[in-house]
DNA sequence: GGTATGATTGACT
DNA sequence: GTCAATCATACCA
């Protein structure tokens, strides 16, 4: 059975709203660990609960770098997590990656977070990233080389949609996307 | 230089 | 259900 496609530049130069909804059912791995992405969020630029809304700063810089890499930041002073940068066009937009299905390296997983349970080891951003690792040093890293490694879905997925999590501007965007019925998503999606 | 604020999580009532 | 932890960044003085 032929390796699905790795998703490389191309994939993300567009709306980070259809890049959202096509990760579902992508592989994600960081140095080999990792697994199907179940669940992502879109924030564009001109979108007010984005952080590249107020323009470019430091910490945001990799938002408006080229598409294709990584935005890596630290929430609550306590968890970092992944972003995948996009582009249509203009810059700013991105893709947060907010759970994976385990798949490769739960035992290096389950290590990083202390716990067993394959659920809890990345529903959730800030658990995903210390699952797989993920620190300041992949801020700006393109997507399609080591460490890491995406692979677009072996089949058509459905993907469902409803509003985002965490945020306090915008929220009625229903620009959360999740696997149907995945039992790894952070949080329930409308049916 | 000081302070307010999270794209969160885990512990606790 | 509520709430504290904990700190880089942003913004104001």
């Amino acid at each position: 059975m032929p390796r699905p496609d790795r998703l490389g530049a191309t994939f993300f130069s567009r709306s980070a709203l259809e890049v959202a909804r096509e990760l579902v059912g992508a592989t994600l791995l960081v140095e080999g660990v990792g697994g199907l992405i179940v669940e992502t969020e879109a924030y564009t630029r001109d979108d007010p609960a984005s952080h590249s809304f107020a323009g470019q700063t430091i910490r945001n810089a990799s938002m408006f770098g080229p598409p294709g890499r990584a935005y890596v930041y630290r929430s609550y002073g306590i968890h970092w997590c992944l972003n995948f940068v996009c582009g249509e066009g203009s810059t700013g937009s991105a893709v947060l990656i907010r759970a994976l299905e385990p798949a490769a390296g739960l035992e290096l997983m389950r290590e990083r977070r202390g716990l067993a349970d394959p659920r809890l080891l990345c529903s959730g951003p800030g658990r995903l990233s210390q699952a797989l690792g993920i620190g300041a040093r992949h801020d700006g890293l393109p997507l399609d080389r080591q460490p890491f490694e995406l692979f677009g879905p072996e089949a058509a997925v459905e993907a469902v949609a409803g509003p985002r999590i965490g945020i306090s501007r915008a929220t009625e965007q229903p620009w959360r996307f999740g696997l149907r019925g995945s039992p790894f998503l952070s949080r329930k999606l409308p049916p």
